[in-house]
DNA sequence: GTCTATAATTGGATAGAC
DNA sequence: GTCTATCCAATTATAGAC
């Protein structure tokens, strides 16, 4: 009996991994069963006797995917005392989930095929981008909480530190600009959205600056 | 002979416009050339005596759309003396330009091809967010020049801006929510943006913020 | 250049044996 | 559940007449 589920089991696993593989490098349109039948080894029957149609495969394939990419971020474990550090860290982490190729191929495909499949712009936005905001926005209430940051409505303080983050990077990213991995460039971002966000809420004070020039009445 | 070229032109117009309308809703995997020969009027063969291949003629569409779709974009006119009302104006602009049904529609195909067709990365680039990010680095040096805003690199700033603007708007339009255009909350998102970003660089003196708790050393 | 008709291939889905 | 073999529809692209 356990033999059996795990054969099935291991049937059907090879059938997501390999359709997984195909979308993700090829999109819904040109990824085809008879490609992934081979690639897992398997007949293109037994893939019908698995999941009833292309569409439902791709279905579960990207609703798959999207619950395991975004599901480790998290922000619970930065300290509010030192905003400039944690939102280092925090805007590091973002743009490592978002700027990773998976996560560019599987935002591809699902900005590519929402207009068919339009249930994919809710299933990625909750598991993806929503949870990563309620993340940032949980730290953003913990750090006006503690008075290190002065930043009113914390959820609409948590997209506009993401929005910095991400700036022009994820863009190019999608658009096959740059895939050369720039360490420092990435953390030359961070440092810059850091450093505005800060200059905006943050706690220093600041000198005034002069005045602009004026026309005479 | 004006009479032939006047025909010939139109033929291959209104093939464009065809294939234009089926690649932007269907998406290039399922436009068929089949489809856009019907509604373009004209029979098959005739798309392929001006089209050599499906590949080329939506490379034709898609370059001429993002060429026609941004080529307006422009800050030149915006006074930097007034940094709160231009960066309002140009952010609004900004926004009535990404987020039109169109532009969300490239936007979409766009990023749905550039694995199969690598070189429209490029072309969007250029002919869109490039350009869009010049005019506003443009106006950010003017109003720099003329002692308004103190943003450091203009280039940076201006794509600090955009990204400030866009927000999460931009992602839930190319996901499909929010359809509806609610115009209040357009206003808003400006309004927001541009408030963030004159207390990271604009010339308002601030007065100082407690400071934080400390712990005891 | 334009049309009708068709070739050639591909790909989603299934029948029937085991 | 799994396989082999096949059906059927759709699609790109072209041949040949005008």
């Amino acid at each position: 009996m356990e033999e059996t589920r795990s054969a099935l089991a291991k049937k059907e696993t090879a059938i997501l991994e390999a359709a997984k593989r195909s979308f993700l490098a090829r999109g819904y349109g040109e990824a085809s069963m008879d490609a992934i039948a081979r690639e897992a080894g398997v007949s293109k029957a037994t893939v019908y006797a698995h999941f009833a149609s292309k569409e439902e495969l791709f279905g579960a394939v990207i609703a798959g995917e999207c619950e395991r990419r975004f599901a480790a971020f998290s922000a619970r474990e930065l300290s509010p005392a030192e905003p400039a550090l944690s939102l280092a860290v925090l805007g590091r982490r973002f743009l490592d989930l978002i700027l990773s190729p998976e996560a560019i191929a599987l935002h591809r495909i699902i900005l590519g095929e929402v207009s068919r499949f339009p249930v994919l712009g809710d299933v990625f936005w909750r598991a993806g981008p929503e949870r990563n905001l309620l993340q940032i926005e949980a730290f953003m209430k913990r750090a006006q909480s503690a008075g290190t940051l002065f930043c009113g409505e914390p959820r609409r303080a948590a997209e506009e530190f993401a929005a910095l983050a991400r700036g022009e990077l994820q863009l190019r990213r999608l658009l096959g600009l740059e895939s050369g991995i720039e360490e420092g460039a990435l953390e030359e971002a961070v440092a810059a959205a850091v450093a505005v966000f800060l200059r905006a809420y943050g706690p220093q004070e600041r000198v005034a600056r002069p005045a602009p020039r004026r026309q005479r009445a």
